[in-house]
DNA sequence: CGTGCTTAGTTCAATACGTGAACCTATAGT
DNA sequence: ACTATAGGTTCACGTATTGAACTAAGCACG
């Protein structure tokens, strides 16, 4: 019941001007013949917008391509050196910053370790601000040839005023993370939940490609789902929208770390299924750990499965997306041997019209596509707005 | 990621021209002076656009207000009288239809009982038919005043090439109401899920007015959700998105009427609650046996609350809704009793950032509100494009 | 009663946009 | 050199919103 925004004849520009730069993105190159039958837009106007793209040097030519008989056709395709965007990742142990060209190819990136329990926010800040610093410098960059920087955190971003963030492992509660970074840098700044950023690239660039409904589920030591519809990622009344981990599959069931009993991550996120398979999860290497459970204790890996199974089938009655994707360093793990059986699991535990429309699949990015995923936040803007580079201030 | 259209300036008259509608509708009655603020259009733009719509008889003057020292303003309404809307509800035991103004005022009604499992597709197709044809004379309406037909039916509503019904309770298994329908009429028919009109009808006219991201549960002997966001129900991939009632919330939980095990219904349902306090549920008056197992089982009202809780807390966290509502026969009896335990419930399940976003409140409409969401179905097309009234042929 | 003040609503020139039709351009084949 | 063919551009036209100028309709006050 949102009511639709007034509209102008100039936001009908803007709006076919972003679609027009979306298809040449994902479709191109593509000459200006086949943008036509593309965006459905008439040949005079691919005319004037594809001129004006070009003069502010956002697309180029991109060699050409002789027809028997005619005149050949001039492919043209995104300018991918006509900005730059940095993704920032946030993590327990580490930050990263990475700096891409337009095309999403890495030009250069920097990690900085954070030590246990050392989550200082000003530390942190710092440590994005330097690592700006340094990709520029590394990747020959100036600064104002940057689109903007999109940084995923853990826990909560509430986006209001300022961007506040509430990240319980960090000890942080409400940290004005938007604020700090304005005040340090004068690019434009994305914040969003790592596990949504990440879910963000799959989307994007992964095997989430091309899909309206999607969930993207992620599954680290903790458990997370990106919920995609109709395009576009559901964030909710407070952009906390996918928090499945804390999902109840049963009453009074196992303890949670998030202090709440039966949470699916408490039996399917990397600490749950050690713990389940009375692994000590205090020293011992997870990711070693993880995978000899999987390959020894059967008990613990049906239990895995129905659970997992179970899970999505939920997703799939609740939401009934196209395609789920398995991601997270521990859901690539347990999907790559477990895959049939948790398909199998999904199937008996779903109704059989919504579970025929959906395909389980796993992630092609890896387990480290949060900044990626994070820097695809300003690409997503600049591919709406395909505003001409505004120039900031050097950082 | 799915691509937006192209627009052309007539796309802004057509978007502008429903916003203005939709404005009237819900604020009205209103002056144009107001209508500048309330659409964010010009004085100019409304003026011609108020003029048009005048023409049209789409809205009437309603009056003026004289203000002190200046030209009297004059208030401006959509015309409940241009034209009709039929909205049907196919129930397990009756077919309803019912007439009503743009208002939603209803005109008038009837209703056909339907003899258990005698549900046959030309049965109920004939039923409708001879409906509209009864309320339209009931009403004193022609029949090319009615802007068309929604209808609410059972069971999975599969919007393709031709609308197909899947509806196992009725032995529908890909039934084509839709070209059934447009045999026998040439209004324009509009056909989804009880559960989903009935979730529309809340969200439009009921609690749930305004909310831009809101779950409204549906617990009657079945269990279904409508999801909305961004003001918008949700449909997913192949239209059947919330099927919340197979929610599974124990691995190898009670038997399900569905076939599965665990499900919130065989829980929530009115079925799985009489079941559970050991009332036989073949003979009685399931509203009466309910009420009784309400005022006396503490134990049973107890784990009622408990899996209440914690399926609507799976939804908070998941979905990060403004707003909650409970409706449906046997939500509203449960919810008018044991509203604050289901609060408290939730509250325990969920995470404390979503859940303090959330407000958990009963539906407004009454259980019999399907055939009102279903009329719903074309008001909105009505305001969205706002055409014209088309000639139909009589039906 | 008429003059000025105030608020509501309308008209019009300016500007922006997409489109179809006419037009120009660049190749291959002959 | 000529023609066929296909790619791309230009321009008049219809449609859209808007700010500014303008008209309309009331009140207050002398």
């Amino acid at each position: 019941m949102a009511r639709p925004e007034r509209r102008t004849v100039r936001d009908v520009r803007r709006g076919n001007r972003g679609m027009l730069l979306r298809t040449l993105y994902f479709d191109g190159p593509a000459s200006r013949h086949e943008l036509t039958g593309l965006t459905g837009l008439s040949a005079a106007t691919i005319s004037t917008m594809t001129g004006d793209l070009l003069a502010d040097n956002i697309i180029v030519e991109a060699g050409q391509v002789d027809s028997d008989g005619g005149r050949p056709r001039v492919l043209l395709r995104v300018n991918p050196a006509y900005g730059y965007v940095i993704g920032v990742d946030v993590a327990e142990t580490h930050v990263r910053v990475e700096l891409f060209d337009l095309e999403m190819t890495e030009k250069a990136r920097v990690d900085y370790s954070l030590r246990p329990s050392h989550h200082d926010i000003e530390l942190v800040t710092r440590r994005i601000l330097a690592g700006i610093d340094v990709v520029l410098a590394d990747g020959g960059v100036p600064a104002d040839r940057v689109l903007g920087v999109g940084i995923g955190v853990p826990g909560i971003v509430e986006r209001g005023q300022d961007t506040l963030i509430h990240a319980k492992t960090f000890g942080w509660d409400g940290v004005p993370l938007g604020a700090l970074m304005r005040a340090g840098t004068s690019l434009p700044v994305f914040i969003d939940n790592g596990a949504k950023t990440m879910g963000q690239a799959e989307l994007w660039f992964g095997a989430g490609r091309g899909a309206a409904h999607a969930v993207i589920v992620l599954i680290g030591s903790g458990v997370g789902a990106t919920v995609v519809a109709d395009g576009v990622v559901m964030r909710g009344s407070s952009n906390s929208a996918g928090e499945w981990g804390h999902t109840k599959i049963a009453l009074d069931g196992r303890q949670c770390r998030c202090g709440g009993r039966g949470c699916l991550e408490a039996y399917i996120g990397a600490e749950g299924i050690l713990d389940r398979a009375g692994v000590a999860t205090r020293t011992t290497d997870w990711q070693a750990a993880l995978g000899r459970v999987l390959e020894s204790d059967s008990q613990v890996i049906e239990e895995t499965v129905a659970y997992l199974g179970m899970g999505l089938a939920n997703l799939i009655n609740l939401l009934n997306p196209e395609r789920i994707l398995i991601g997270g360093w521990a859901g690539l793990m347990i999907g790559r041997d477990l895959l049939p059986g948790i398909r199998a699991a999904a199937r008996a535990n779903s109704l059989a019209q919504p579970c025929n429309a959906t395909s389980i699949i796993l992630g092609e990015l890896g387990p480290d596509a949060v900044a990626l995923g994070a820097a695809t936040l300003v690409l997503e803007e600049f591919l709406d707005t395909s505003a001409p580079l505004r120039l900031h201030a050097a950082s």
